[in-house]
DNA sequence: TATGAATGAGCCTTCATTCAT
DNA sequence: GATGAATGAAGGCTCATTCAT
């Protein structure tokens, strides 16, 4: 059958696709934007210095592509699972997300903390679902500029405590790591209410602070 | 002695080279590190090409003395008048940080929680010793790998507070932002406690209540 | 005869490479050869890339069938009905010349007066059969140097002319056009003459100026 | 005296840039606008491949830059002396047009009849300042379309003339092709009355024809 | 100290062409 | 015949840095 046959260059072209988006992903994760080449990128791959061009139109393309499945992938270990009690969904989120992050150092140590040097409006967008996940999680309302604020310094802070916590010579463990997310992600709810005094957080971080 | 009584030559070579400093430091500070050419310091400037180099060697060395240059006056802005109560102190250098972000909102928006592109150890000594003061301040023994956490921690938060205060359109007032700003703290602290049950942070978050 | 009955599939051939040569000409009638490319050419037809070179072996190779294809186009257009006197079947081929152009808008801004970037010499020879058809229509010895030069003369001017006209945003009408290609014509006769004193050009121009 | 020296320093610079622009104006003259490769430039000028565009900003620039050059040549070489009468002046300006020709077989054959690939907006002025120029010389106004019309014809044609000429492989001698020109230009004129009747050309068609 | 011309390594991107299917 | 993925050579341009003056 003929229309097989399409399939397999396909599926072989895709394959290959795959292949320089892997050999990408790990060398954009390894070095700064800049010192990564498409040469090397390429080289990497074991395919032609012009087919990057060819899946991907240009090496901001293929960067983009990399942060887009890293997002993904990300948004992916959330557990919003209304079944369970929210204080163990938020703790099994994080306690997926350093369990990512462990997994994926370089990410950790490339990504979080370190806004992507070509502006990246589709990485952006990732990042600000993650956020909108965790309020719905909590219950609360994102569009409320105060929740809003209190997501992201939450995030922001969240990011900084697991790039410690890989880095250090000493790690603490996991669930110590989670607790603290979770005392700071109180501090964040507080500092909400500060600035939105009819903002009702306490049966959150009453809810919070079962385990 | 000459040595105290610059020349006049001396002078003009000092105040060119601040020239330059200034130009880098407003062009560093409004785009990507990669993205600031030589050729445009000096242009901006109005020296020669040639003289970004002889006075600071290299690009990366101009960098590196903006960044400290930024660093010194952030750090001059901490209150440790230890005649003051804890509480006051910490706001009052909350609200000499927000008011020095707001004169610069390109150094809000272009260095803070965006890591310099070159790996800078002098940069990071400033911020280290600036988390430092603030645990003097609370008196919190920055040895303690807690204490040190809770203060990156709490460093990377406010940043991303203040980054976000300044954006937004519609901004909430300065008390506010401090308020929250303490709240994060006392969050930070928490969390500090979980990682190391021996700290006794209560005092400390309770002198931080009181206004 | 297999041979003179094309298959289903020779015919679809025939046509697809009709689609590719019909596109390239378009393109490159509406842009410089190197600011055409190949992909651009099997995109416009619909085609698969590669097959450009499948059938007309290299982007030049399918250049010069667009240029073959165009100067036998205009070379059908001439006149050359002894029966008619000579000053109206010249006036008859260059109101077709005109038509033509104008009907070809593309071709007239394209091609005439842009000699084609890759040297072609078979365009060359299909212009110098058009000169040579002039000659004989006038009468004249192509083979005379002077004769060849008041050709080319000619034609490079009527070119000119009719480019003019056609890009003019207050174009003459066609008749005047044609009358003013004569008095071009009759003037390169008579430099023709004083090339080659003997050569007997008044007849010639007498019978031109009849209508 | 300091201030010689910086004089001796420029006067190094526009060398070196005369000297780029030499080999550029060599090679743009000998090969197709996309033939020639910066590289082949800056070597050719034996400079580093970096100056061309620390000079001339693209090789576009250079081209340009190339293509003024020329123009304002060939503009200096026109005989406007009103002392001398038309005829002459004109057969003079033709002669000097020829032999800057002949002396710049590149220029003919590359520039002439062969419009720069990139389009050029000053070098279309140059030329057209160039039409402006002959018609003052023959007392005609410029402005009327007609005028232009036949200003455009007929250097289009005396182009080709002169392009033939010197690509002959048994050239005619100088006199006879400035008759030849002189009696095409008498052509455009009449052409220029067939499209503008109230165009009095006679008296400038026979001012003209006197030697 | 100051100038800015000169250097040259290096990179992204383009694109005609090939070829396995 | 038709496809389009894969190739790879080549080129324009950038820019930190040097250096003669």
């Amino acid at each position: 059958m003929p229309s097989t046959t399409p399939t397999r260059r396909q599926a072989a072209a895709a394959q290959t696709r795959e292949k320089v988006l892997a050999a990408a992903r790990e060398l954009f994760m390894a070095s700064a934007y800049e010192d990564v080449k498409a040469a090397d990128i390429a080289r990497a791959a074991g395919v032609a210095h012009g087919l990057v061009f060819h899946h991907f139109g240009s090496k901001q393309g293929l960067y983009q592509e990399v942060l887009c499945q890293i997002g993904r992938e990300v948004l992916a270990l959330h557990c919003d699972d209304p079944e369970i009690p929210l204080g163990r969904r938020i703790r099994r989120s994080h306690a997926a997300h350093l369990a990512y992050l462990a997994d994926h150092r370089d990410v950790a140590l490339h990504l979080v903390l370190r806004p992507p040097a070509p502006e990246s409006e589709e990485f952006d967008d990732v990042r600000d679902q993650g956020h909108r996940e965790l309020c719905r999680n909590l219950g609360l309302d994102f569009e409320r500029p105060a929740v809003r604020l209190a997501a992201r310094l939450y995030a922001t802070a969240a990011d900084q405590l697991a790039r410690d916590h890989l880095t250090s010579a000493d790690p603490l463990d996991t669930d110590t790591v989670v607790e603290m997310l979770v005392a700071v992600l109180i501090g964040a709810l507080r500092a909400a209410r500060t600035a939105d005094p009819e903002l009702d957080v306490d049966p959150v971080i009453r809810a919070l602070e079962l385990p």
